[in-house]
DNA sequence: CCGAATTAATCAGGGCACTGATTAATTCTT
DNA sequence: AAGAATTAATCAGTGCCCTGATTAATTCGG
């Protein structure tokens, strides 16, 4: 009898965040839309023109996440991808008008939807909260690169056993 | 130029913390096993002999998921999976020798995970981390099912416009 | 007892998320 | 200028997550 108490586990406590979070989306914001599609729509109403990379830098995406959620809303002609003429290797993402319309009126959803996600909390409560799950996740993005080790310790080597 | 700021959306929030969690175990518990599959493990530890759709509810996870979660483990040789004489709907699970094994490993594995996912928040800090994201899941979980609705009203109504 | 409702599991289908490999274009280096 | 390294995007493959529909077994009601 070695079980674990999964409520004292951060994973298994933000999956099921999230899955709470998918629960409450789904039911009043929009079934076709996903949260990380109204990710992409407001940081190119944000910046438009960003390239497919830089876009799913700024939601966090991974490059084979970003190309499957563009590719739906291209889909659904919620934006445009252009050819960059300056670098042959990119496309540039602009929201069309339908993108744009949609976009603004997710904002006013998903903003309602917030309120009731987080009506348990206390004003003080969800500024914590916030808080204490960037600095979590910051931390832990943080371990993926070293950030330029500071000392530098020769330790994959290149070129060495192959 | 309505763009909204992400980090004050619960959603986007949940789905990094996820993010980062899933890196962090991969790189220091398992790149076989995942997080939901050690869960069910788990729930296998503490009730032996549970059917399919009682594990995915101890451990979050609906009828299909858990479905698929349950075909690898038996795949990997993890658990056994027999129909229940008494009901010949249900399949009951049970931990192999080997499903234990791996469970006794993970568990020293994710001890040690979880500390360092931690690491940035101080004792009191975690205390109040798991109470806040465990006040905000329980409440969206409840909207779900209403839990006998109090004043039942009718508005659903059964047998109306077809 | 027997048909109707319920329940456990599966299947089909869509979407998110990651890794490793590949392709095409650009930039760096000599 | 030509080859090497880098970079943006795609593809293949695996796994999680959800909904709606279906199938098989059980329970409920008359």
């Amino acid at each position: 009898m070695a079980a674990v108490d999964l409520s004292t586990h951060p994973g298994h406590l933000a999956r099921r965040l999230q899955q709470a979070h998918y629960l409450l989306w789904n039911t009043m914001v929009s079934e076709e839309i996903t949260s990380p599609q109204f990710a992409v729509l407001n940081a190119l109403v944000a910046e438009p023109g960003l390239d497919q990379r830089t876009v799913g830098e700024r939601v966090g995406l991974d490059r084979s996440t970003i190309a499957e959620v563009i590719s739906r809303l291209g889909r659904r002609a919620l934006l445009d991808k252009v050819r960059d003429p300056q670098d042959g290797r990119r496309f540039l993402l602009r929201l069309t008008d339908d993108g744009l319309r949609v976009h603004r009126k997710l904002t006013v959803r998903t903003a309602r939807m917030n309120q009731v996600f987080l009506a348990p909390l206390s004003a003080e409560e969800q500024t914590v909260f916030f808080d204490l799950i960037q600095r979590v996740s910051d931390a832990a993005e943080g371990l993926r690169n070293p950030a330029e080790p500071l000392g530098a310790q020769h330790q994959g080597l290149p070129g060495g056993a192959r």
